[in-house]
RNA sequence: AGGCUCGUAGCUCAAUCGGUGGCAGCACCGGCCUUUUAAGCCGGGGGAUGAGGGUUCGAGUCCCUCCGGGCCUACCA
């Protein structure tokens, strides 16, 4: 143990023989947050001068204490609670009236912590130097803190001295970043109101919220490696979900007229800036649309986060250096026309051996596995991706790419899909949904070619979604967004790790 | 998985070419101060430099292995 480390110690067994509970069991009941009081305290100045206050004036808080400025029989603190931070003005005389000075001299002054949970009670006032503050009347030990919190100071400038920036630690000790850094529990305060403005619109909509299996016999819906885990009573393999894609359109075929889900997904991928092994994700599943009316809808759904999440209620928001504008209608681009655009290429008419000349050329990598379609997909990777940065639907993909995808009405060899770009990175999927069971099974079979030839991502098959096919399911439009690139795209985040709570990581030697 | 890079006190950081780890700031301990706010002033303590091995008269610094992190690449709808 540190040496504040056995302080603190130190510090809790004196409260205890002082009569002090260090962590009492009683509730204490709070009555004002730290920042409204900040916002709304008023006082009038009378005639001769002297100052009436106005409201706030018989206040309970609790919090911790971050901060204490000693001023000989005065002391100030600060409280930060859930809303912010206050500061505290005491008294040794109101502490400790007469003689006995043990509550102000030892309790305050020596077995007083930062990081201490405190209760207390009192008045609103400002002090000298203008700012609003709390007179305490009454102090009441919380929590002791038993760690020294690596407190971040800033200035009136807004310079900050001493930050907790080691990402490891701040992963690791998320308890310890939310406490000291104020701009990371922003972050997830935004995440959580995103999440929240979803389901109200969803909500709104007249879509069920559905809970589907996350242990599943079979990993379908999407191309991913999967956790694999086994059941013991059953004696038989599961594995976590990829994709709850399946499952949503069997509630389809069941008769929901809309149904979403907001869950985590697992893949057994890499990790880096944008992968985290287990993600959140929206789908929803539309009967009787399409995905033309997907567009639209995503539009409004992306302009309702924008404005939720902007600090104007506006419709933009700065993500890095780049101002993005969510209100609709976004850009709807079809993949060749993207490529012809940004390449000068003529995929449609062009063969697969011109395409693999083309990106030998270009130093695109790709292997003799690929068809046209993979490689079409590459050259949209490499070349046209990272310029979509204002929200763009790239419409109206190859049939071999989309093998849940109804194809296009009008376009022979594509399919009614598109994806959603933002900043240069895919946030959100989306189909006509193939209705066609006989068509299914047959790009099933497609994809178990695909498999044989040494494609590891290609799906497989899954008789029970075909039989609930074969019994019918409406034409449906459905669509899946990354909640956690949502997230970072509209609370500016380079990470993902800065928008999960807990990141994934390899277990530390010794706590 | 590969490449690059980082790991020094509770936090943020110094340490020349390999030459005794810093009166460093904050935090901590003792003292002073009845309106301070990165409070201030006086005094003080705190480190097996991520772990292990090697080279050397001498290693925080160079080499090897391991652990953990970051960035990039690969993988990944």
């Amino acid at each position: 143990m540190t040496e504040q480390e056995l302080l603190r110690r130190e510090s809790l067994h004196k409260l205890r023989e002082t009569g002090i509970d260090p962590y009492p069991a009683e509730m204490f009941e709070v009555t004002a947050f730290a920042a409204d009081i900040v916002a709304n305290y008023r006082e009038e100045v009378l005639e001769d001068g002297t100052k009436n206050r106005l409201n706030y004036q018989e206040v309970a808080l609790a919090g911790r204490i971050m901060a204490t400025r000693e001023a000989g029989k005065a002391m100030f603190m600060n409280l930060q609670d859930s809303s912010g931070r206050i500061q505290l003005y005491l008294r040794r005389e109101e502490v400790s009236p007469g003689e006995d000075t043990v509550l102000w001299d030892q309790v305050v002054k020596k077995l007083l912590d930062l990081g201490d949970y405190v209760g207390i009670k009192g008045f609103a006032f400002k002090t000298k130097t203008g700012e609003v503050s709390v007179h305490v009347q009454e102090f009441k030990f919380l929590s002791k803190s038993l760690r020294p919190l690596p407190i971040v100071k800033r200035d009136a400038e807004g310079n900050v001295f001493d930050a907790f920036t080691d990402p490891e630690q701040r992963y690791r000790m998320r308890y310890v970043d939310l406490t000291v850094n104020p701009e990371v529990r922003e972050i997830f305060l935004k995440r959580s109101k995103m999440i929240k403005t979803i389901r109200a619109y969803l909500d709104e909509l007249g879509l069920l919220e559905v809970e589907t299996p996350i242990l599943q016999p079979i990993h379908g819906g999407a191309a991913a490696r999967p956790f694999k885990t086994h059941h013991n009573a059953l004696d038989m393999p599961l594995f976590l979900r990829i994709a709850n894609e399946l499952y949503l359109k069997r509630l389809i075929v069941g008769g929901f007229d809309g149904v979403y889900e907001l869950g985590k997904m697992f893949r057994n991928e890499g990790m880096d800036r944008t992968h985290n092994p287990e993600f959140s994700m929206l789908e929803f599943y539309v009967a009787y649309k399409d995905y033309f009316w997907l567009m639209d809808v995503t539009e409004q759904m992306f302009e309702r986060i924008a404005r939720a999440l902007s600090a104007d209620g506006g419709t933009k928001i700065l993500s890095g250096d780049t101002e993005i504008e969510f209100a609709g209608p976004y850009r709807r681009l079809t993949m060749y026309d993207a490529i012809k655009e940004y390449t000068g290429l003529a995929v449609e008419t062009a063969t697969e051996e011109q395409l693999r000349a083309y990106c030998l050329v270009q130093g695109i990598e790709i292997d003799p596995t690929m068809g046209k379609a993979k490689l079409i997909d590459e050259i949209f990777g490499e070349k046209v991706e990272h310029h979509l940065i204002q929200p763009t639907f790239l419409i109206d993909y190859p049939v071999e790419m989309s093998p849940l995808t109804k194809k296009h009405r009008s376009k022979p060899g594509l399919v009614e899909r598109f994806e959603l770009f933002v900043n240069g990175k895919e946030v959100g999927n989306a189909y006509s949904e193939l209705n066609d069971p006989i068509d299914q099974r047959e790009r099933f079979k497609d994809q178990l070619e695909l498999a044989a030839r040494g494609d590891e991502e290609a799906m497989v098959m899954d008789e029970d979604f075909l039989r609930a096919l074969e019994y019918g399911m409406p034409p449906t439009a459905g669509i899946g967004f990354g909640i956690d690139r949502l997230a970072m795209l509209f609370t500016g985040q380079r990470s993902i790790q800065e928008v999960l709570f807990f990141p994934q990581m390899k277990p530390e030697k010794t706590v």
